[in-house]
DNA sequence: ACCTGAACACCGTTCAAGT
DNA sequence: ACCTGAACACCGTTCAAGT
């Protein structure tokens, strides 16, 4: 072989199967992803930087899926803002495994970027102004990305041993499957969320 | 050499050597810990079980040197969950780097299940019961992590590129050094976390 | 018990060689 | 432009050999 006259391989490709790999077993490597599409690993960098970018790749996958942009603008700020953060959390939740490796790398994609100045716009539609709206973009940011780890969480995080610990065990005694209790925590983080904003807001106000 | 007399590695050693490495260039290996020490790779494998120990060291050094137990019971619960979540956090501001490399791993750290501990009585004081305890917990834990990973996120996350982003740019526009961003971000973010659990304890009661 | 050195299987990245 | 195979420097872990 060598320089076929159809590629062999795509950037789509390569982003499905490192996905694949992360759904599957947690992480990838350039060696899994070739060895999936059926090629050389040193072929793929024709294609693709290096691993960073497969990185990135997925990161944009993951948030185009989900994103419904500019849609949110007719919505009263509370419902945009809920609006937002969820799509950002849905992509997640159908690759709970890949949180973790995103949070180690800087986010360059302009898609992203975007969805950020979107929920500037809510927040200021909200009644923020000034240094307020950076931190509070940080706030939801913060939110969103912890919501997105807890979904990677394994169950035993939330398995204390021994019996030194009676509230946290008496909290877990109510603890719904797994999946659930994921959901059930980011709705109810969401609320507490828009509830603490529109507080201080109405704070400053008053 | 073979068998010294006094032992050349002791468990703290290898974890303040990690811990500078993760300091100085964002993540370590055994290799550089083991250089950094004077001593030969394998021979870390006599002290610790593997990479994943040494990560838990590194966790259980950072919550330890910074978290008060047991002396928040006396004060008002919003006092207590602010002083909490204030001190798990200031743990990773001393070393902004770290966050990233612990959200890969279980916890299994006693002492980090403490602190939840602390955190579920502390909200139980407040006026949570049942399930909405271990969602409170979530989203306390949620914001925690986020607003950890927040210190290692470089500058360039804040800089959106190109002209296409107005309301975003206009927020960095009033954007502090970016220590002192993430900082007011953390206390800005920690009052709308207080403030709509309040909101959410005054709903359910009117 | 504690250290060494060699070994193994894995990884990301580069590069000359081929078409 | 696109693929291969070999090469390099790195990694985590194991294990026999030494004291």
């Amino acid at each position: 072989m060598a320089r076929p006259s159809e590629p062999l391989i795509t950037v789509e490709a390569v982003t499905d199967a490192a996905l694949e790999l992360v759904d599957e077993s947690g992480d990838f490597s350039l060696p899994r992803v070739a060895r999936r599409i059926g090629v050389t690993q040193s072929s793929i960098y024709h294609h693709v930087k290096g691993r960073d970018e497969i990185v990135e790749l997925m990161r944009r996958r993951v948030i185009e899926t989900a994103a419904p942009r500019a849609v949110v603008g007719d919505l009263p700020w509370d419902d945009a803002l809920r609006t937002l953060v969820r799509a950002y959390r849905d992509g997640f939740a159908r690759h709970p495994r890949l949180a973790p490796l995103l949070v180690q790398q800087t986010v360059q994609d302009d898609l992203v970027i975007g969805l950020y100045e979107d929920i500037a716009l809510t927040l200021e539609r909200a009644g923020f102004a000034g240094g307020e709206v950076l931190a509070a973009i940080s706030t939801v940011d913060a939110f969103a990305i912890g919501a997105a780890l807890d979904l990677a969480a394994p169950d035993v995080v939330w398995a204390p041993p021994g019996e030194g610990y009676p509230t946290l065990a008496r909290a877990l005694s109510h603890a719904p499957a797994p999946a659930q209790r994921a959901e059930d925590a980011f709705e109810f983080g969401l609320d507490i969320l828009v509830e603490g904003l529109r507080a201080r807001l109405s704070a400053r106000r008053g």
